[in-house]
RNA sequence: GCCGAUGUAGCUCAGUGGUAGAGUACUUCCUUGGUAAGGAAGGGGUCACGGGUUCAAGUCCCGUCAUUGGCUCCA
């Protein structure tokens, strides 16, 4: 073979000759001429490369398209770059930060200076950028030296990517130029503005460089962009529907539950339909819990400020802590419980424990108060008063591994259940660069940390590692799962803990006779139950299955006429516990089957002259329609059946 | 806490300086019905709150509170 001749390695494995230099869109070229068209970016030995990069030696090279993950993201963050472009020559002077693309669409972290800024500039930035667009205009790669990278930003007066430069490594530098515009970047871009056919900047949000609080808050402007205009109008009718299952939307229309500003902020108030809906979720998982060898317990919503100074959260939380309360003349202080482990902890050393009496499963419903930043509330899934479904798992060193492998099968068991499918167990660990942050010594940490990562990789979860997400006493491992605008919640989480232990002087009698100290596992496969909740209405969009539905039946008589009959069926389901109410009112069966419906209630029974005579119901399904009609005994066995 | 947006009837929302509206829910009446909205009438408002500008403010300006999209935080 020629010495300036490549082979090319394509995706279903046939191998292509060119010479070398050639690049991305001369391979696509080679295969069809749609296909280079529409070729935004290349995988070329796995990473992505602009399509007119030439290839300097054998390559496997993978075409990606506006279909394809990452062309979207290069997509997005070539029109990020444009808007930048769009923003200097509408506000001359302003500062660039970063301009990411994001899993839908980019932004740009904009230092504006002294111009002043809000969304109501959309639609001005939006023409620019089409303008821009229209140019066709090529995103072009250059590799630049250190020095000559800082000179342009020095002269360009930008000290936020001269940050960014410092850090980087000589002759890795590249900056990338459309049209006016000339950014430090890695890239890779797409070929030319002109594959942008629509844009929306969608909001706008203040962010600190850096993410870190102490630095300058610049301006963030979030957009998204696709190759035509129909895409957008699906992606922003798309936006539309997950609206629909926002949670407080739901809990609205189904009457779960309120907030009251005479009651505060972040304080939910549950109305009976919630509670039932709470109530439910609690019953199954005590009677799971009890198969597991839990212990229930009590303790109360608040405890002296020493309990917390003992486990460590006084000098963590202390500050940002609803203060405490204190006692009339004397001024004890009392907090009001953000967790439940130190009680828990009192509960262990009661009375003294043997090996023989490990693990000790300690399991309670607690409602926790916690001061939650002002603009961090959210709904159900961010309260300043939410009930943890908690437990506290006293073990022996040898036990740990088992006790962590039992809890992870309780909480997919408890996914699994709740329909749970798309969920990552989040390995939470250290933060290595600020080790500051947590308590007790770095040995027990390693060893927490392997042991948690090793059982998790066993049980075969699916697993993403997160540096610095750990709880200041120990690693965790959560359970995240998406809300219906894409945002990541943790639900459920276990963490092990060998410094809880030490600071209450927990401790039990080994084999040897001698003291050992316990570890202990926090576990909450809720996590939350209002957050819970919450996840749950925006996956069901309020469809909940018929076990945990607040109403189960909806009896709905054709006329007045069949209200005693319609009594006698109410009365038999209630002896068996099933939740039902009679729909009285003055209006036709269209009009109540539409209000079953919207309402979301699993069963309706219609009642009317025919159904009288042949002692029978007509059952519909909500969202499914008439199922036709049954005897008062079999459709309780259905129904029992589909609850239970 | 910070940067934006929003706040009008129980709910969803219209109302660009000149007499507070619609749909729905609710009450009453007519209708007694067959699987996603039968008809009519009626009640319901300190336009989030507090200031200001104006002959006149739901509307313009300032502040506060709340909700919301983000940032930071999250035991």
């Amino acid at each position: 073979m020629h010495h300036n001749q490549l082979n090319i390695t394509l995706p279903d494995g046939t191998v292509k000759q060119f010479a070398k230099g050639v690049t991305s869109l001369e391979i696509a070229q080679s295969i069809s001429e749609g296909l280079a068209k529409h070729s935004l970016v290349a995988f070329v030995n796995g990473s992505v490369w602009d399509i007119t990069r030439p290839i300097g030696e054998d390559a496997m090279v993978q075409i990606l398209t506006w279909k394809d993950e990452a062309g979207k993201k290069a997509f997005w963050h070539s029109t990020a770059h444009l808007m930048a472009e769009a923003l200097e020559s509408l506000y001359p002077g302003i500062k660039l930060g970063i301009g990411p693309a994001i899993a839908s669409g980019f932004y740009y972290d904009i230092d504006f200076g002294s111009h002043s800024f809000d969304a109501s500039h959309f639609p001005r930035i939006e023409e620019k950028i089409m303008e821009l667009a229209h140019q066709n205009n090529l995103y072009q790669r250059l590799v630049v030296t250190k020095d000559a990278a800082k000179n342009f930003f020095k002269k360009k007066g930008d000290p936020y990517k001269l940050e960014l430069i410092e850090e980087l490594e000589d002759g890795h530098i590249t900056f990338y130029k459309q049209g006016n515009f000339t950014d430090l970047c890695r890239g890779p871009h797409i070929p030319h503005t002109g594959f942008i056919k629509a844009i929306k900047l969608l909001n706008i949000a203040g962010a600190y460089w850096r993410g870190n609080e102490k630095n300058k808050q610049l301006t963030r402007i979030y957009g998204i962009s696709f190759p035509d205009q129909k895409e957008l109008k699906s992606y922003l009718h798309l936006l539309e529907e997950a609206q629909k299952r926002n949670h407080q939307r739901i809990g609205k229309e189904l009457k779960l539950f309120t907030f009251s500003e005479k009651v505060g902020i972040g304080l939910p108030l549950w109305l009976p339909r919630g509670t039932l809906l709470r109530e439910q979720l609690e019953r199954f998982l005590r009677q799971a819990q009890v198969k597991a060898g839990y212990q229930p317990v009590v303790t109360p919503h608040i405890a002296h400020k020493q309990l917390y100074i003992t486990s460590g959260h006084y000098d963590k939380y202390g500050e940002d802590s609803f203060q405490p309360i204190r006692t009339p003349h004397v001024g004890e202080e009392f907090f009001l419980k953000p967790m439940n482990c130190p009680h828990h902890c009192e509960i262990y050393k009661h009375e003294p424990r043997s090996y023989r009496d490990l693990p000790i499963r300690l399991a309670e419903f607690g409602t926790v108060y916690r001061y939650e930043q002002h603009g961090e509330l959210h709904g159900l899934a961010r309260t300043r008063c939410f009930t943890q479904d908690d437990a506290h798992i006293f073990c022996r060193n040898d036990q740990v591994k088992e006790e962590f492998s039992k809890v992870i099968n309780l909480v997919s068991y408890v996914f699994n259940a709740l329909g749970f499918k798309d969920y990552t167990a989040q390995l939470s660990f250290r933060d290595p660069q600020q080790l500051h942050k947590y308590i007790g010594n770095m040995e027990d940490w390693d060893k927490a940390e392997a042991a948690i990562e090793e059982v998790a990789k066993t049980q075969g979860l699916n697993t993403s590692k997160v540096l610095g997400e750990a709880a200041f006493y120990g690693p965790k491992l959560d359970f995240m799962v998406k809300d219906a605008l894409g945002r990541s919640w943790q639900l459920g989480t276990v963490q092990l803990d060998y410094q809880l232990p030490v600071r209450f002087e927990l401790a039990y009698t080994g084999e040897d006779n001698k003291k050992h100290t316990p570890v202990m596992i926090h576990r909450a496969p809720f996590g939350s139950l209002e957050r819970f909740i919450a996840i749950l209405l925006e996956h069901t969009a309020g469809k909940l299955p018929a076990w945990l539905s607040p109403e189960q039946v909806a009896i709905l008589p054709i006329s007045e006429k069949y209200a005693a009959y319609a009594e006698q069926i109410a009365q038999k389901l209630r002896d068996k516990e099933i939740r039902c109410f009679i729909d009285h009112r003055d209006e036709k069966m269209g009009k109540k089957v539409r209000d079953a419906e919207i309402t979301k209630i699993p069963y309706m029974l219609i009642v009317g002259e025919k159904e009288q005579l042949e002692a029978k119901v007509s059952v519909r399904r909500q969202g499914e329609g008439d199922q036709g009609s049954f005897t008062i005994d079999n459709l309780i066995q259905k129904i029992v059946g589909d609850i239970s």
